[in-house]
DNA sequence: GCAAAAATGGACCTGCAAGTCCAAAAATCG
DNA sequence: CGATTTTTGGACTTGCAGGTCCATTTTTGC
């Protein structure tokens, strides 16, 4: 059904999606006008109808499940093997790295609020986006918590929810301030009081 | 220089500021025109441009501000009376209540969003409120400590900080998912973590 | 009550960016 | 190689929302 692309469409498509996703980072989502990713892709408007027959939403949509993917690799491996302290503190490292280097410019923020009310698809990549990110700190919470690292009554739901909430409002606080303090904190403060409940036995 | 305005002019601005923030919060930034405003405040165009002669932006700017300073007036007079335990759960209670009731409709994320790249002092109203918001955490903070309910050696700008930071993130994974989960979670856990640096002497 | 200033209404203009359409070129496949 | 389908280019249309303008009414202050 989808199949009736070659492999040189499939190579456009695949650059559309590449170069509105560069423009809309650099430039804001309402900055960039479809006629900015044909230059910038060397393509034409045919196209761009031809790979996203719905137009400008279509392409935000493909924009948005591509940025919110790679949210999550920028992250590994370090995310999936938080199996120790040190592995914590690596994914820690991580992300301060990757959110500094980012600075101001949030894809995902802008992409949401343009096309969170368009797009009743938006909001479900961005939800599926945070599903995974917290599932992914729960198992690590939980290993930690098969090898007495952290406390068996810490709740990890609840625990990896906080936390997620944490990085969340440290990137935000990071678009709106510029700078990282927040994120550092709240990841060096949440980290520090998982650990501290390791200690079952006391100090 | 900007007295120019009678009781009349005055009132019909902030008949227009307060329309379009409605407007705003209930259709998200995007979907506005200046005829919704238009139609919901019984204004003209020829007023619009009146009351704002820098057209939407110069509108946008005021709604953002009138909505940053609705975001504090709300949580008062809790905020500024962090002074005890059962005082900081009230605090954490109205907010609560307050992001529940607005559910998915967050007016400031959206009002960063477009206004953000355009005019630089949208940016600056966001700070502003960021800092007002932290301030208050940390005087709260502050006060617990010399009391001795939270112990010494906690840095109170970190901390304050951290919670901030959580906070915007739980209103954050509120837009996205709906669920108010992720608040809670951040709220409790943190303050139960500032609660229990209280015990300077050990369990 | 009267001049000046402010407030109001609404017709009109304008630019721009999304979206349409079709014809030409290139690739696919038997 | 020839038929069919996909890919590509770009001129053209369209709608709409922001912004301009001015004429009229109301308020202000003396």
């Amino acid at each position: 059904m989808t199949r009736a692309l070659t492999r040189k469409g499939e190579a456009t498509r695949a650059r559309i999606v590449a170069g509105a996703a560069a423009e809309i980072r650099e430039r804001g989502v309402d900055e960039v006008r479809l006629e900015d990713v044909m230059a910038r892709t060397g393509t034409s408007k045919g196209q761009l109808f031809h790979y996203f027959p719905d137009g400008k939403d279509g392409l935000l949509l493909a924009v948005a499940q591509h940025e919110a993917d790679q949210v999550l690799i920028d992250q590994e491996p370090m995310l999936s093997n938080l199996t120790s302290w040190p592995a914590w503190l690596a994914w820690r490292d991580r992300l301060i790295e990757r959110y500094l280097a980012q600075g101001v410019k949030c894809p995902l923020n802008g992409l949401l609020g343009q096309t969170g009310r368009r797009a009743p698809g938006a909001q479900a990549i961005v939800t599926g986006l945070m599903w995974r990110w917290q599932k992914a700190i729960t198992d690590g919470i939980r290993h930690m918590q098969s090898t007495g690292d952290i406390a068996a009554d810490v709740d990890a739901d609840r625990a990896a929810a906080a936390l997620l909430a944490g990085i969340q409002g440290g990137v935000l606080l990071l678009l709106s301030t510029g700078k990282i303090d927040h994120l550092e904190a709240v990841l060096d403060l949440t980290i520090d009081s998982l650990r501290a409940g390791a200690r079952t036995g006391g100090s």
